[in-house]
DNA sequence: AATAGAAAATGACCGTGGTCAATTTTGGAG
DNA sequence: CTCCAAAATTGACCACGGTCATTTTCTATT
């Protein structure tokens, strides 16, 4: 896989999705924003899981009928608001130096996967589009998923941690661990350990068997 | 870990939640028959996605609220069952014997995989309970979890694939894997590729590396 | 057998996501 | 400027999961 996709905001990816559409009209890009704007609103104030569609489109000064007029449903806003949030993270990550040691590595990945498990409404959404073609073409988390394996096969190619093992392979297993780092996080009221306590015995034993 | 989990059908399961409380009616037994009963049929005439809660209830002969007596909500029936149809592929899996290579493990595994993939709505599912505690108590689904990775680390334990690091953290790694699998089966209708053969190079790495 | 209190069942009702025929707005052709 | 077809918007309406005060049924006690 090669990076062919940088970030994109919500209104971004909106148009890219539809650049090969008729022209849109200014008022719809407005309606579009507004939509956004107060859907960010009320997540700022309540948090993901508590935004409602009603909600959404009073603050926006719509009907209801707009908002599914704009969006499938309810979930693909949420996927493009969430989408954007991973992209930011996926920017940092791809503007810093690559990290020189495991224990670097998932400290590097930290604050993704805080935003990821901050609710878990939020993490199982992510799962759930993370995996594109059962949901209609493929959508911004899908998207930014795709970003993370590639960001990865570049560590691992700057600094071969595995020799015995492409490049590709070894990427999709850092995310396989990652996914299941914060997974098993939410599993344990007790026995509340950090994800990066997780992380980092399944990095060793990935990226540096034997040793 | 150690096994402490064996086969539970959905009725078991429900009784022994509630061992400590009062004795129940046996109309309530009935009743509840009658619902897990129908919502069996449904599932098996139309999947598991296709279920309603107002079919399950037209046909078991009662009304709504005592669905919602019965069952916290529409997902515990479900995890009710479909974590009874995974203590099965499970009961299989533990009678057999240890699986001697890499190949037969995961080939071992695909019975299950097959079942977790069947619908999309299934596997979504069993994510979102697998791990519990935020969804208070511990539910089927997440014991079979457990019941997994003890099988897999009763596996490593039979067959040390690798000697580096210790069988839980093996077995973790096989299950993260085997969900990395199935998730990524899902992403591609283009490049179908199957389970097992996505499968087999991940656990290769992992249990074998440099080699 | 009568009765009281607990357990179970009921169904009208609600919240919220999503639909769609009807209406309004827009941009452009003449 | 007028008019029209396409695009955007509207809100009454529906589907479906879930609630709860009320009613029915069960069980134990005398």
């Amino acid at each position: 896989m090669t990076a062919v996709n940088k970030k994109l905001d919500p209104g971004q990816f909106f148009l890219q999705k539809l650049s090969m559409a008729k022209a849109l009209q200014k008022r719809t890009l407005e309606t579009r924003a507004r939509l956004i704007a107060a859907a960010e609103a009320v997540i700022e104030e309540s948090g993901y899981e508590a935004m409602r569609v009603e909600e959404v489109v009073l603050r926006a000064g719509t009907a209801k009928g707009t908002f599914f007029a704009h969006f499938k449903d309810k979930d693909a806003l949420m996927e493009l608001i969430i989408g954007a949030r991973l992209d930011t993270y996926l920017d940092e990550l791809e503007a810093a130096p690559d990290p020189k040691s495991v224990e670097a590595l998932a400290q590097a990945l930290m604050p993704l996967c805080a935003f990821m498990t901050s609710e878990r409404y939020v993490f199982d959404l992510i799962l759930r589009y993370s995996g594109a073609a059962a949901i209609e073409a493929i959508g911004p988390i899908a998207v930014n998923f795709g970003r993370q394996v590639d960001l990865f096969e570049r560590w691992g190619t700057a600094n071969r941690f595995r020799t015995d093992i492409g490049v590709d392979l070894q990427a999709e297993g850092i995310h396989a661990f990652m996914i299941q780092a914060m997974a098993t996080h939410f599993c344990s009221l007790h026995n509340a350990q950090s994800i990066n306590d997780r992380l980092v015995p399944y990095l060793k034993a990935w990226l540096a068997p034997n040793s």
